[in-house]
DNA sequence: TCTGGGGTCCTTACCCTG
DNA sequence: TCTGCAGGGTAAGGACCC
């Protein structure tokens, strides 16, 4: 895709290379890809430019990603699909493919190393950058932004968004309030002019819940929060939102772009196409989620000591359980024996069942963490089998290998064999 | 209208221990 | 031995983010 295909933003959003001078001291970056997954596609399929597309699917979805024609009809993301369709019934209604995704994301991601070792990434489509050792090398953070932005469109063929400012936050707001293809530098001696006319809900934080609790006390405006006691916002949202919101409102975010934090924890769920109540399939359900969160803990090498599951019922209502382990593992047949006794442990009869989830918390490196030794264990024990099939699966597909009572399972209500 | 899937963090409650 | 308290660990739920 062309830059000039795609709608730019106007007024205070669009900012160019003539702002020189304004971006000086502002070393982040927050690098926002437009319409990640909806672009992506566009790529392969020219005769889709102009059009409203919608990628998501399944029958209770929602959706993932959207063209901006698309979000001219009011559709956006998370929008449950059945409503996008009401809403747009002439868009183009894409699957998912998000192995492509991923490796877009990974070139996207490579692009940003390449200008600085200081790269944070949020998601598969955005990242912060600190381009404080940078601006010597390759000019000033307003070059450095442009110079990202047409690389991304020469080597990607997707558009990105950039917000440029002092901290992470205010960098990162800026990028959304120039969407598409923009770029926002937001000077050192204007964020609070630039954040207090904003509604409340832009601070990271803030989500539906939060902002009526906000309206209750008749803060509509992140200068409302600014100038409020910060002990009424504590006794309103808690001592850690109410302390967290506060700063931001005044401009504060001391947070440093991070380049890796290690994960805490892992884990799987999935929707039934329909609701069930067969404690069967739910079991089978429970092993092939097991199976895939022991894959993905063995081979990011971390073991668990934490086992929950989660379950979603007709009804919405959610409820999860967890069981801590006496000695961490990494073993597929220990997290699918625990996660099924926590699922018996709800005593559910014959309860429709909408999801059900299994994650591995407290995630700790598998090199350093003790290994309690059970008297009687074979030497060559499930572990050792389990790291064979994950060997096979490298090597011949995710599908080579799988536990016994899930193969050819015909079950009407499993959408994970699409 | 009818709500995915991957995560993180916070709050509250409860239990245990010193 | 009993009581009160503080602190840590665990469990559950909820809000939020993309």
């Amino acid at each position: 895709m062309s830059r000039n295909q795609v709608r730019r933003s106007g007024g205070l959003a669009q900012r160019g290379p003539r702002n020189h001078g304004d971006d000086a001291g502002c070393t982040i970056l927050h690098i926002d890809m437009d319409a990640f997954f909806a672009l992506v596609e566009l790529r392969t399929r020219p005769e889709l430019q102009g059009k409203p597309v919608i990628v998501g699917g399944g029958s209770r979805g929602v959706v993932l990603s959207a063209t901006y024609e698309a979000r001219a009809l009011g559709v956006h993301s998370a929008m449950p699909m059945s409503r996008a369709r009401r809403l747009a019934p002439e868009a183009i209604v894409i699957a998912p493919d998000h192995r492509r995704y991923a490796e877009v994301s990974r070139n996207v991601m490579a692009l940003f190393y390449s200008v600085t070792p200081l790269v944070e990434p949020l998601s598969l489509d955005e990242a912060f950058l600190d381009i404080a050792g940078t601006i010597r090398r390759l000019g000033s953070p307003i070059a450095i932004a442009e110079l990202i932005r047409s690389r991304v469109v020469d080597e990607q063929g997707i558009t990105c968004s950039v917000g440029i400012a002092t901290t992470k936050f205010v960098a990162k707001i800026a990028s959304a309030r120039c969407k598409p293809d923009g770029v926002l530098v937001v000077p050192a001696d204007q964020v609070l002019a630039f954040l207090h006319p904003l509604p409340a809900a832009v601070l990271w934080g803030v989500g539906e819940r939060t902002e009526e609790q906000l309206t209750r006390l008749g803060l509509y405006t992140v200068g409302d929060i600014a100038n409020v006691p910060v002990a009424t916002l504590r006794r309103a949202l808690g001592q850690a939102t109410g302390t967290h919101l506060h700063r931001l409102a005044l401009g504060i975010d001391p947070r440093a772009v991070t380049p890796h934090e290690p994960e805490k924890s892992i884990g799987a769920e999935e929707t039934f196409n329909q609701d069930i109540d067969d404690p069967e399939l739910i079991y089978a359900k429970l092993l092939h989620l097991a199976d895939e969160v022991g894959t993905r803990v063995r081979s990011a090498g971390y073991v668990t000591r934490t086992i929950a599951i989660k379950v979603r019922f007709s009804d919405f209502t959610t409820v999860s359980r967890s069981r801590t382990l006496t000695s961490p593992t990494d073993v597929t047949q220990e997290l699918y024996e625990t996660a099924r006794a926590l699922y018996d442990s709800l005593r559910l009869e014959r309860v429709r069942v909408r999801l059900v989830g299994v994650r591995a918390e407290g995630l700790r490196v598998a090199d350093g963490a003790a290994q309690q030794l059970v008297l009687g264990a074979p030497a060559q024990g499930r572990r050792e089998a389990e790291v064979a099939v994950d060997a096979l699966r490298a090597r011949f597909g995710a599908g080579a290998v799988l536990p016994g009572r899930l193969v050819e399972r015909a079950d009407p209500a499993d959408n994970s064999t699409e």
